[in-house]
RNA sequence: CCACCUGUGGUGAAAUGGAUAUCACAACGGUCUUCGGAACCGUUAUUCCAGGUUCGAGUCCUGGCGGGUGGACCA
């Protein structure tokens, strides 16, 4: 039984005895600050008026009769707050459990059994990976992983449009400025830049209202397959492309599977899903279920207090829409799952309510399992990165600045390649992750360079300071032991570790990793003002191997939050 | 025009309806013969406006004002 069950059941057990009923839930929170306990409860107060009592002396009377053998201090405070505090025993059996558990610290049970499928990150061949797609692939991976820390098997997929009319603007870029022919030798950076200056092209010469039927002749070919020049093309480009994003994911330390070494466990793509959605699209339109409109097939959401969409267009062509109707269908078939998320930009949120009810109409089931969670977009403080390739930040643009960064900021230390690639990823996840989500992030990447304050290469270096204090206690003979010397006074450090597993609970609830980043960077500074107070490997001094035993629980506790994050944890930097 | 999201120090953020609104950056001032200074300590400064619900509102409701995103053949 965890402590919050405990006291919750002791709360309960002294209302009863005080002859009051409730249907009020007894909720223990952790007060803000650290010298009013390690829980309170408000139940004294929202039960006062029914009671027709003083909110205060409810409490007293509470608070008087609250015994468990983990209360050192049960106090009356303010309005009528009870605050429980807990005895120094408690603390010394957790960091126990966290120097035991280890890498498992923090683990739950919440969605055993549970098959889930995330799609995230979703670029598109033949464009760019650009910042927004390293937001998503960032908040995709730490959801994911926060689902399999609760117990879930977690399948990661990506969902690509590899067809569309962005392609056939890449395409007829590329024919434009000459084929493909001259780069095929080069390197794969040198043909992905290439591919995106033609799409570049493409895309502006459209905008710019010239050759617009040409291009949407070529989208009919591309789908039809029809014709060998742009079959050759197409096949290239989207190769290229599909190398070139593996590459990225390694760089951005996605987790790769273990069998085929790739990032994701399946890969879709418009092209796949688009028949199959188009099928589903006229099944239902003999059902009732969609309407034709203006030559196209349409889901009437009005009907439903949303917006109408276009699923088959007047070119009898499936648009996102559909396909989105035959991805579920696909998934499923792929993968059984119980419950599928789907990680996107929160711009399309609105296009998505109405996707999801049309869904209902045609996979009732797939529909009933399916979430959609909106991030907030990517806004950049312009000209202060550098943008090699076009307009739009590419994630090698942005891992490259960041990276070089860390290097001249450990100022001549030498630092591998790889500790180097995992202070930039650690510096741009965090930055995405601290934050609530599901709100837009205005990215400053100088402030993110910085690598101060609460950053993720601050948590990485934490980490690091335990690992050294660790070595070094080794060095001098004493190790770490969770026992409590006499006469401890419990430290605010071990008052926060005990908080992690409520913490990924939390998160998992509310699906916000954030949650857990801010955890952790409490945590740390908790550890460093510890740190810089008090001497830690002190030879003489017999608090020492329980210091130790505090400082590897933290180090566990960092490490595993920064897990789920997606984030490396150096053992030194 | 309609829908959804959003408004917290100078800047960027946090806060299951709880106590004196927290953290970081910036600014200013300190700590240092390091246990690894990418550190630690301190000072200044904040809930868009008006009502309402509640014992209690940054949080919930109503109405304003400001910002963002969407609103039929792009995704």
């Amino acid at each position: 039984m965890t402590i919050v069950e405990t006291v919750t059941q002791a709360i309960e057990k002294t209302l009863s005895q005080l002859g009051i009923s409730h249907e009020t839930e007894i909720i223990l929170e952790h007060p803000r600050e650290l010298a009013h306990g390690d829980y309170a409860t408000n139940i004294a107060m929202a039960l006062a008026k029914t009671e027709g009592k003083n909110p205060r002396e409810l409490a007293e009377a509470i608070a008087k009769n609250i015994t468990t053998p983990d209360i050192a201090k049960v106090e009356v405070a303010g309005p009528g707050f009870i605050n429980i505090t807990l005895i120094p025993s408690f603390f010394e059996r957790e960091i126990i459990t966290i120097l035991k558990e280890s890498d498992r610290y923090g683990r739950n049970e919440i969605l055993q059994g549970e098959k889930i499928i995330t799609e995230f990150t979703d670029p598109n061949p033949f464009k760019l990976l650009h910042i927004g797609h390293v937001m998503s692939n960032t908040i995709g991976e730490s959801l994911s992983r926060l689902f399999e820390f609760s117990g879930a098997e977690v399948k990661w997929s990506n969902y690509q449009g590899d067809v569309g009319m962005h392609v056939a603007k890449a395409i007829w870029g590329i024919m434009d400025l000459g084929g493909y022919e001259p780069v095929l030798n080069q390197s794969l950076y040198e043909q992905v830049t290439f591919l995106g200056k033609a799409y570049a092209h493409g895309a502006t010469t459209y905008k710019d209202n010239m050759h617009v039927n040409d291009m949407q002749q070529l989208n009919k070919k591309i789908y039809e397959r029809t014709d060998d020049t742009i079959n050759a093309i197409y096949d290239w480009g989207r190769q290229v492309s599909l190398d070139y994003f593996e590459v990225q994911y390694k760089r951005l330390g996605t987790r790769h599977n273990t069998t085929d070494n790739k990032a994701f466990d399946y890969y879709f793509f418009e092209s796949q899903v688009g028949n199959l959605g188009k099928e589903k699209a006229i099944e239902n339109l003999n059902r009732g279920v969609f309407e034709e409109s203006e030559g196209a097939i349409i889901f009437p959401g009005e009907k439903h207090g949303l917006h109408n969409r276009v699923f088959v267009n007047s070119l009898g062509l499936p648009t996102y829409e559909s396909k989105e109707l035959g991805l579920a269908q696909v998934k499923y078939d792929t993968y059984p799952y119980t419950s599928s998320f789907i990680i996107t930009a929160n711009e399309i949120n609105e296009y998505f309510k109405v996707l999801l009810k049309a869904m209902s109409f045609v996979f009732p089931e797939l529909a009933e399992k399916t979430t959609h969670i909106g991030h907030g977009m990517m806004k950049l403080i312009t000209g202060k990165m550098s943008s090699r390739t076009g307009d739009v930040i590419s994630a090698e643009d942005l891992l490259g600045d960041l990276e070089t960064m860390a290097i001249e900021r450990a100022e001549g230390k030498e630092l591998s390649p790889e500790l180097v690639s995992q202070i930039a990823v650690a510096a741009v996840k965090f930055a995405i992750l601290k934050q609530d989500t599901s709100k837009d992030i205005i990215f400053d990447p100088e402030q993110s360079l910085s690598f101060e304050g609460d950053s993720g290469p601050y948590l990485q270096y934490t980490h690091a300071r335990c690992c050294s204090l660790l070595k070094k206690g080794g060095e001098l003979g004493i190790e770490a032991q969770a026992k409590q010397p006499d006469g401890w006074e419990v430290t605010e450090l071990e008052r926060y570790l005990y908080r992690f597993p409520e913490i990924v609970e939390i998160s998992l609830q509310t699906r916000a990793p954030h949650r857990i980043a801010n955890y952790l960077i409490e945590l740390a500074q908790t550890f460093n003002t510890w740190y810089g107070n008090t001497k830690l490997v002190d030879e003489g001094d017999l608090a020492t191997p329980y210091r130790l035993a505090l400082t590897h629980a933290t180090k566990n506790v960092i490490n595993n939050g920064l897990w789920v994050l997606g984030i490396e944890a150096p053992e030194s930097m």
